[in-house]
DNA sequence: TTATCGTGGATAATTTTTATCTGCAATATG
DNA sequence: CATATTGCAGATAAAAATTATCCACGATAA
């Protein structure tokens, strides 16, 4: 069981774009710099977070993204699903039929067990990730962070935030 | 998020492994018939599950592998963090770090919040994996399961499992 | 008009997963 | 004791997923 390294980057990008005011926008250039990483492949993943209506995105000069909502109505799981997709980690290929024994289709209707256990466990699993706020990861870091850390971050939207002439304030 | 064919089909073995009676075993071979699975490949997630001990080996003719503890006493979780490893599914790469501006490793002393929240998601999904025993699983089956099925699957067991002359009843 | 930015597709490099094969050690059986 | 059967470890390869790069395109602020 393997997160990929897209749900860090995008967990990182969409905090980051919490704290910038208004409706201003931060280009993915930027966040890329921002945390080291590959500009070209950075973008695949903030796609990834628009199309889930997490992100919004402004196309031209001063460009760049935005949350689509309020951080404090976007979860860890929004995020996580929108990376690494919504089909559950345990896929039940039930093989219990793939045996030199043919039987019957109808024997197979009811789901496996195990399949259903394992479900179960990752309901859990996200139903942790769905507690978890955007804002309260920002809170949390405002809150504890190191002073220089957070210096240095506050600095660095302040640099690359770009504000707009007119925008959704959607903020809803 | 995505777990290995392989967790499958260790729990579906593990399953057939706690059906076989007393000391008895079955050969790696006829578990890969049982799941139309490649035997070659099959034998190195047995491997795991023994490097575990949640399954005992047992060389030579006769030999094969039998559960190394009672049913009672493995769960769902123990099998599959025998194949998948023990790391999270989340790994904390600190990308705050990479970026632009470098800053003194003191100020990333606190684990990052990011890093906090997904791990405890996982321990909720541990959590439940750990509540599923692999006697659960086997019951359920035998009371829901199918008949025509479980009379497959019963033959087959009668069919392939081996008495032991001599061997650890350690069924604990 | 121009420079900046996001989008989408094609492509490639890299890593992980899945799968196979071979030689070796262990051990019931006769 | 010889033989056949089984698990084990390691090398290797095939396939798939992940990670990464590049380029042509449309949108837009200045």
């Amino acid at each position: 069981m393997k997160l990929g390294e897209g749900v860090e980057a995008a967990i990182h990008c969409a905090a980051t774009l919490a704290s910038v005011e208004g409706n201003s926008t931060m280009p993915g250039a930027a966040l890329a710099e921002s945390f080291g990483l590959s500009p070209s492949y950075l973008l695949k993943h903030l796609n990834m977070l628009t199309a889930a209506r997490i992100l919004e995105s402004v196309p031209g000069p001063a460009g760049g993204y935005r949350l689509a909502r309020a951080a404090e109505r976007i979860t860890l799981l929004d995020i996580v699903l929108a990376i690494e997709g919504r089909e559950p980690a345990f896929r039940c290929g039930e093989i219990r039929r793939n045996g030199p024994v043919k039987i019957d289709a109808s024997a197979y209707v009811k789901p496996c067990g195990i399949n259903a256990a394992m479900l179960r466990a990752e309901r859990a699993y996200r139903a942790a990730l769905a507690e978890v706020k955007l804002s309260e990861i920002v809170a949390e870091y405002a809150a504890e962070g190191d002073p220089r850390s957070r210096a240095a971050s506050c600095a660095f939207v302040e640099r690359h935030q770009r504000r707009q002439k007119s925008g959704s304030t959607d903020q809803t």
